[in-house]
DNA sequence: CTAAGGCTTACCATCGTGGGAAGGTCAACA
DNA sequence: TGTTGACCTTCCCACGATGGTAAGCCTTAG
């Protein structure tokens, strides 16, 4: 009952035969795991184009490049909500590029923070660590460092 | 009816006045929220010593001191597992200095790996920011490398 | 025909924190 | 005394991104 049915894709059979994906297909080519590309779905950021009578996700090309993308900027720490921004402007012919640059300019700074936090915390808890025998005594400056409400 | 009770600490006046202190007092003198501090109680962290008639948390200084390490180690980015870890040994006169030495510096290197996986991505996109000119038009190098599938 | 493996939905867990509801308690003031 | 507002109690839900698991259907190779 395949045949030569041509617009809904109706079995696995014909969706392959045109270069279509299974779900996890896609998540193999992309590198986006099935259950994630499930999720992206519930977010309205990747549809699928078509369901087979089985009900199985039908994946096209232009849905592949699509995860994609949401995996680059996953890639790059970008989150769900930016990168549903960043998504709606790659497929706007009318976007302007100042636009996607403010983003990554925010994301930057946003990195830069979380980066100055933590090279903080590793500096304070490495100034500890070098004061510390580290030996069986029980004696530790870690330990008292902590405990004295060190710096605020 | 409070008059001179003794052991368990039956009215909030009481408790004041033998210088205890009730979860709000606890969350200002300790930087941790009440919502916290009960929470850290379900994980088995602080268990307040007694409670009032009413049922409220009565805390002593003992507590507000764990309070205190476990706000210092969290500023210090160390997880509740570990928190945990470190609140027994400090509360432990047979510790060995060198046990926490080794908890602090797993964190620390825990620590450089975000470090330097945040850095990666930062430069990434910096990188690509630099070639977007940020104007009204829509081509936009970051778009572009967030579909080519960047590096992998 | 059968067995393996892919697909479906639906629910739960993580981790640390916050928000809110519904109800009881305390302190101060009129 | 009564009221009011601030505080406390428990219980449930939310975030963000991901993983796991279970029960049941579908497909494909043998």
């Amino acid at each position: 009952m395949s045949r030569f049915a041509h617009k809904p894709v109706l079995e696995l059979a014909d969706a392959h035969a045109q270069g279509l994906h299974s779900i996890g297909e896609a998540a193999k080519i992309t590198g986006v795991s099935a259950k994630m590309i499930r999720h992206y779905e519930t977010l309205g950021l990747v549809k699928p184009t078509d369901r087979t009578y089985a009900n199985y996700r039908v994946y096209q090309t232009r849905d592949i490049h699509l995860l994609r993308f949401i995996k680059s900027g996953r890639d790059l720490g970008f989150s769900m909500k930016q990168i549903a921004i960043l998504a709606s402007l790659w497929q706007d012919s009318q976007r302007s590029s100042a636009e996607v640059k403010k983003l990554a300019l925010e994301h930057i700074s946003d990195m830069d923070e979380r980066i100055k936090s933590l090279q903080q915390m590793r500096q304070a808890l490495s100034d500890l660590a070098a004061q510390c025998h580290g030996d069986n005594r029980p004696d530790c400056p870690i330990l008292d460092g902590l405990a004295c409400t060190h710096k605020h």
